[in-house]
DNA sequence: ACCTCACATCAAAAGTTTTTGATGTGATCA
DNA sequence: TGATCACATCAAAAACTTTTGATGTGAGGT
């Protein structure tokens, strides 16, 4: 099953701390590039780097409108790494601990 | 709010593909050391290494019998980590696209 | 006590990601 | 048109992760 190197992607762009502090400032809505670099330690190619990184995730998209860049988390996004992540944690329930020729 | 780099921690261990088909593997339950190897491209020392951020990330449980270490998921841990995805993924509903001042 | 097996740990090498500073690009404004 | 602003891209360096092969450790068997 499982296309391990995809979803290793998703799960890439959420383990960086920088990129999860990154999540929590858009939790509260929209932000442009600018209001987002402000109050972290990181350069604006560092922010860009990191944007790039959970955008092509998915998890996060982007809107121009003139100069600015802005960034919000990805409803569909998000959706698809919960679910990926219960698929990946839940137990095979078809089966466990059985013996797998008379299945009790 | 958030503890980054604890969080980061839990992902990271989620971000290589060989960890994720070693996960897979232990959906159909627990497992030794020797049987996780085997079907995979990893050297004894390097199932070694994976296992040990498996469950340092606290979604895989190790168990001693005898010569053997037996592996499998932890279901407090897989909970704590759909958790955390939830809370670091879903929008802060306090303040969504709202005027600061009149809340409107 | 000694040997072997299953796994952990270690140190060095190989590979990957992140940071940094410089330069590129396209929108806006004088 | 030319200047400037906001951001993207690039290449090299720094920082980290993973692989590899050697050695350590503790349980069992003889």
């Amino acid at each position: 099953m499982g296309n391990h190197q995809e979803d290793a992607k998703v799960f890439k762009a959420l383990c960086d701390p920088k990129r999860l502090a990154i999540l929590e400032q858009l939790r509260s809505g929209e932000k442009c590039a600018c209001v987002l670099q402000e109050p972290m330690d990181l350069t604006q190619s560092g922010l860009s780097y990191h944007m790039k990184i959970l955008c092509d995730s998915g998890i996060v998209v982007s809107r121009q409108e003139g100069k600015w860049t802005h960034y919000r988390l990805s409803a569909s996004g998000g959706a698809w790494a919960m679910e990926r992540l219960r698929a990946i944690l839940t137990p095979d329930t078809e089966q466990e601990d059985r013996c797998p020729s008379c299945g009790r």
